[in-house]
DNA sequence: AATAACATGTAAGCTGTTACATGATTCT
DNA sequence: AGAATCATGTAACAGCTTACATGTTATT
């Protein structure tokens, strides 16, 4: 059971997902191929943590739907009081952030630019999907009782670093002026 | 050359440095063990990117500095003006709080001033860091041709990160009352 | 006609972590 | 006496990425 796994049990907590969807809802806290995910379920399958649900589709492949079982749950939530891992960032933008000054102008700006436009679409879908939250739950939002208190701060959370990171771009070309 | 490898020219292009002090400063975008550290500034000597020059110290063991040659530079610039792969960022404590409605309150509010904890750390190390460059640097910090410019945007970056960090925890830890 | 989105899987190879190894000095 | 900091390395293993493999439907 490594991070990943819990990572997968706690998206399935909510409701249950093919490996598909799952790779595209773990990009808020743990990136990972589908080549990684396909695997850990069939594993997480076989150890009784998960069962697969067939659902046949027209017009699109057939998908398997995993459900979380009880003892996955409860594994997850064992797992919960332990003290988490340390976070691990790795961003070769920064790298090439702290080197600018061997670059010139319009490489630096573009390098600036470029991730701005990345963060501001990040931020746009980002928006959207906390709307979404706030229009189905609206003040219930706030009840750390409910299974979505904790999407939405993991969101929210998000979102400020999304903001941030374009309020730096900012200021960042702004000096290069 | 992967990522690592130009983090760690990044890193001696600023000043020669031991594989010991590279693993410290790597924190700020690209963290690494030592056991990967040390094997690939060996490679990277072979391949004439790096010269070691050896220290022999009193009270302390000996160490290598490791500098940056010409060819080093030149291959670390080349590939600044290429677009950047995308950041990875790996969080357990996230995890942890997407599926904070399974835990107890004294769990959750643990879990989360553990995390403010940390953060208040590495803010006022990184504020020190900071005001380090200030008093060296004054205005011409500003100075985007100057080699630290860089560094300090970057290092800029982090502090207002650790600084939301905490004010999210603040704002969770407030509801979880 | 080509690309994107949906959908699942395997294999090979590179990256990163943990454990093994050693050893001096300073601080608590 | 034990832990922390400085200092460098190797080996085994786990984790992650890229490429290989296949196929449909909708959009441009």
């Amino acid at each position: 059971m490594n991070s990943l796994a819990y990572a997968l049990l706690s998206m399935l907590v909510r409701k249950p997902c093919s490996g598909y969807e799952l790779a595209e809802m773990l990009e808020v806290f743990w990136q990972a191929k589908h080549s990684q995910i396909y695997p850990l379920l069939a594993k997480l399958e076989q150890e009784g943590y998960l069962t697969p649900e067939n659902i046949e589709q027209i017009g699109r492949p057939n998908k398997k739907l995993y459900h979380i079982t009880e003892e996955g749950k409860a594994k997850l939530k064992k797992w919960l009081s332990k003290s988490p891992a340390n976070p691990v960032s790795r961003d070769e933008f920064l790298i090439k952030a702290y080197s600018l000054s061997l670059t010139d102008m319009n490489t630096a700006r573009n390098l600036f630019e470029d991730r701005m436009a990345f963060y501001e679409d990040k931020l746009q879908r980002r928006e959207e999907m906390i709307e979404q939250m706030q229009a189905e739950y609206g003040d219930q939002l706030y009840n750390q009782e409910l299974p979505v208190f904790g999407r939405y701060i993991v969101h929210t959370r998000k979102k400020l670093l999304e903001t941030q990171e374009i309020q730096w771009c900012e200021w960042v070309i702004n000096m290069l002026k």
